[in-house]
DNA sequence: CTTGAATATCGACATCTGTGAATGTCTTGA
DNA sequence: TCAAGACATTCACAGATGTCGATATTCAAG
């Protein structure tokens, strides 16, 4: 797992719980996180990712993404822009199709900060 | 850990990695763990989330928390309300003073949900 | 090069959200 | 009973967000 969402401090060695409940966050560390979770926090997006996350290979075409909604094309199309802008998505063009595919690290960061280890 | 935010299914049995990434989010399970990633997708309630979870005595005086932003005392008093309706935070009134308390459970279990596991 | 299909972007709109000033509600102490 | 302090609620407002229709962009096929 990657260390990038939050600093690493000395304490973290006796590690006991999540960063969110071992000491405040700071400011900067806050500004840095709720981006992603603001990101999370729509119903949609929530299906959209996991869709995606949990497809066969691991990604999926945004062809097969539209249909799983009652939305239209920009709509899903905006939501994927959100997710992919936050870094939990990534994108690649294979001929006229995009292929998403969840990026397992930035969640894994993301769970492990929130309420991560045993707590 | 509690069950409450996803239903668990036959699969689980054979976990491999977290809900999102296991199977889709049905609709109705997504739109049941929005509202918690929205309570928490602001930096000024995850600033005073960590604060109250990582406080001392795992709860925190409203006053102390005041203190700790350059932010308008209702302000401050609707994030915590916001954070209290989400179930993330516990309140007790003791004397004039109330005290908010963080409920560990539902952030591990949000946190389980999201990257859980190894993934 | 033109057509058609797959996605993205733009413009507009209603709704939601974060914020502060003013005010209300409790509770303690005099 | 009254005054003062701690916290919540209400009101108002600017800015962000989700949605769609219309349009632009990109690519493959013919």
């Amino acid at each position: 797992m990657s260390k990038s969402l939050i600093e690493l401090t000395p304490t973290q060695t006796v590690a006991c719980c999540s960063p969110l409940m071992r000491e405040p966050l700071s400011a900067v560390q806050a500004e840095r996180v709720a981006p992603l979770l603001k990101a999370l926090a729509d119903p949609v997006r929530l299906r959209l990712l996991s869709l995606v996350a949990s497809h066969a290979d691991g990604e999926a075409c945004v062809c097969d993404l539209n249909d799983a909604f009652d939305l239209s094309q920009p709509t899903i199309s905006h939501h994927l822009k959100v997710l992919h802008d936050a870094g939990l998505l990534d994108r690649s063009k294979r001929g006229v199709w995009v292929y998403y595919r969840a990026r397992n690290e930035a969640l894994s960061d993301l769970a492990a900060m929130i309420g991560g280890a045993g707590a």
